[in-house]
DNA sequence: AATTACATGATAATGGTTATAAATAAGAAA
DNA sequence: TTTCTTATTTATAACCATTATCATGTAATT
């Protein structure tokens, strides 16, 4: 817990919570996610705080921000990176755990210099294909 | 023009004026983008009217829907697959007409079955590289 | 030309996120 | 410990993109 505060990250009850939540989570949650989750312990935990505390810990890296669908942004509590699979039907999110080489020919590159990538892989996850 | 009769999409002015905007479009224009590029011509153009279009369109597989800002849609006319080159500060896009295999262990898979991919590549375009 | 089903557009509603500002509390310094 | 500074919390309002509603209009079929 002294690594946050370590980088300028303040320690208050609501956001050792939030942490709590996250903490080894492996799933991808919402900021409506984390908000319920947390509204157990402090029921007077307000959306802004939810939002501030993803922000700040997204701008330390410690967690990442999705863009999956469109209208809602989820949060990656993974710390390797990784790829994202998909349910096109459930948006139910998997991650995948393998590294691709990926190389841009410089024609393509448009004189960007490349930072990263993402692999967002589609499917029909195990329940919606029953139907 | 024909071809969108046949797919039971109903040709009026305004859906003419929007698809002539997309028609060789190398962009990826949000729905604003189109709102203002085909008011000129339409002042009583309405955004539903717009969301609406590109909806139907969508539905037809005629434009793709990109969620690479969280909390704003950009549509992409281009036909064929492709992956896309994001600038993390200025957001501009840039089309990667690049394959890849990118194939997932079943271990990995999750029960899931995969039906496509799409990569975001990260970087920094030339503009802002520059700041 | 008549019919029918669908598109338009003004408007209101929705939903997720962000801004505001006053009260509070964490962490640093004395 | 006490004080001080600065950041956080919280309720609330504002925001913005998108979607819903519904009366009116119109494209395409007959």
């Amino acid at each position: 817990m002294r690594q946050y505060r370590d980088i300028g990250f303040k320690l208050t009850p609501q956001r050792i919570a939030i942490l709590d939540f996250l903490e080894g989570n492996k799933g991808h949650p919402s900021a409506e996610d984390v908000y319920k989750a947390v509204a157990k312990k402090f029921p007077t935990m307000s959306f802004a705080t939810v939002y501030s505390t993803l922000q700040a810990l997204k701008e330390r890296g410690r967690v990442a921000e999705l863009t999956v669908e469109p209208g809602k942004k989820r949060f990656d509590p993974g710390r390797e990176p990784h790829h994202h699979l998909v349910c096109t039907r459930c948006r139910r999110i998997v991650d995948i755990h393998q590294s691709y080489k990926l190389t841009v020919s410089d024609k393509e590159r448009a004189g960007f210099d490349i930072t990263g990538n993402h692999i967002e892989f589609q499917g029909l996850c195990p329940s919606c294909k029953k139907e």
